[in-house]
RNA sequence: CGGAGCGUAGUUCAGUUGGCUAGAACGCGCGGUUUGGGACCGCGAGGUCAUGGGUUCAAGUCCCGUCGCUCCGACCA
């Protein structure tokens, strides 16, 4: 993409906020805010967040998960039947004009389980899951710290049903590993951690965790063995559970949550099935929730510097931001030349071919935060190759296009 | 929802004990000079000072209500 229609553009003069993840992708312009806890994300904003549900829904797929897209606009009826009406405060409720009761899904629990009892009439229909990527709404009291906590946010949610509890087990296990293989792909170093089951599930569920001090968590983790438990549910704990090991303790963002529903909700909405006796019963199910925009907002808290954003490769807008400097025809031929190169053989370039200064240039281009920088300019030229330098680094070397070539489309 | 702060140009802000013909920077437009770390010069456009009331000869400035934003707390199926 050239920069020059890039509609968007970055804001020296953008408001400083407590929280990083605000602030850079605000003053980058990959979001807009709209009102408290609501935003627009932006060309450059979505592209991220494209990536970051490509990469939920290859894992959702590998373990079987169909995706699906049910509406975030629900009748009251669902939600008086299963009681979180009156119990769930952070429920958007809303009055159409012939005064009828709607609400915003907060979660789909109430869509998903009358969707399925339609479907799923035998054991031999699970076990089944499906999923969606899609805006929820909370009604929070305050939202807060950037993209971290809205009222309308992205989220992945996955819902299954099972025949029995030790086949939910065993799909529970599995999600799990899919999540920490999408933590681990989007650069996040995610912790299980042992929590709270809400108000409509009496077991622990587990939350993924990732340490950072703009996370609204306080959890309690062992730096011996794997064990990590919320300190809402820690009580006095001091020894890790696991090896007895002094646990450490942090402030942690939740990207992630897996709960075992039990069969409250197939009971709520009388979702039985005939088991291989002929008997009737009420199937198990879990639900699964990745949080798109939040851990956008995590990942900037986790990768940044005085400059800007340092995306991990995987969920970088853009592989490449090529800087071409000073009118030099040869300058502008070759850039344009190396970007069309590099888009046929499919690498994602932002050029910054604007008419402006060097200086400004460069620091956009670390502001935005691309992981790979390349620069044409009358310098670069007479070196013969392409100068090259990594976000994440100082130092910028010379490279050959055919070893430029190698580095950008080897993987 | 309780507490605190803030609301002035497209954006971020300044505006003194009330005296305003409301400023700066960035951004935007025009012209020129520039071109390796947010370049420079000149000219220009751009504001019912969030909103409603009140006090006063006079309100951006003081008082009250409302709305909004930020932060702390509570809450966070």
């Amino acid at each position: 993409m050239k920069m020059s229609t890039l509609f968007t553009r970055t804001d020296k003069t953008a408001k400083e906020y407590d929280t990083i993840n605000a602030t850079l992708l605000t003053k980058a312009g990959f979001v807009n805010q709209l009102m408290a806890g609501v935003y627009t994300i932006l060309p450059l904003g979505l592209r991220v967040l494209r990536k970051i549900e490509d990469v939920i829904r290859e894992e959702m797929d590998a373990i079987g998960g169909q995706e699906i897209k049910m509406p975030a606009l629900h009748p009251s009826e669902n939600w008086k039947q299963t009681g979180a009406w009156d119990g769930v405060d952070v429920l958007f409720k809303i009055k159409s004009r012939t005064e009828k009761d709607y609400a915003l899904g907060q979660s789909e629990e109430e869509v998903v389980t009358p969707l399925l009892k339609e479907y799923v009439n035998s054991y031999k229909d699970m076990p089944v899951a499906v999923y969606q990527i899609q805006n929820k709404y909370r009604d929070e009291l305050r939202a807060k710290s950037g993209i971290l906590r809205g009222r309308e946010f992205g989220m992945k949610d996955m819902y299954s049903f099972h025949e029995t509890p030790e086949d939910f087990l065993k799909f529970y296990e599995e999600v799990k590993g899919a999540y920490k293989k999408i933590f681990e792909r989007l650069g996040l170093t995610a912790k299980v951690t042992e929590a709270s089951g809400g108000s409509f599930s009496k077991k622990i569920s587990y939350e993924f965790m990732v340490l950072t001090d703009a996370g609204e968590d306080d959890i309690l983790y062992c730096d011996k063995c794997d064990f990590c438990i919320n300190q809402e549910i820690a009580g006095d704990l001091a020894e890790c559970k696991k090896c007895g090991a002094k646990l450490q303790k942090a402030k942690a963002a939740e990207v992630g949550n897996v709960f075992d529903l039990a069969q409250k909700y197939p009971k709520d909405f009388e979702f039985s099935f005939t088991d291989a006796s002929g008997e009737e019963k009420y199937p198990f199910m879990g639900c699964y929730g990745i949080g798109t925009t939040r851990a956008m907002g995590v990942i900037v808290e986790k990768f940044h510097d005085e400059n800007g954003i340092i995306w991990p490769e995987n969920v970088a807008p853009f592989q490449v931001h090529l800087i071409s400097l000073g009118e030099d025809e040869e300058v502008k031929n070759e850039s344009e030349s190396l970007y069309k190169d590099l888009m046929e053989k499919g690498v994602e370039v932002l050029w910054d071919d604007r008419d402006t200064s060097a200086g400004e240039k460069f620091t956009d281009a670390d502001l935005i935060g691309n992981p790979i920088r390349l620069v044409i300019s009358k310098r670069s030229l007479e070196s013969g190759g392409y100068e090259v330098k990594q976000r994440n680094e100082t130092e910028s070397k010379i490279m050959q296009q055919q070893e430029l070539f190698d580095k950008l489309i080897r993987s």
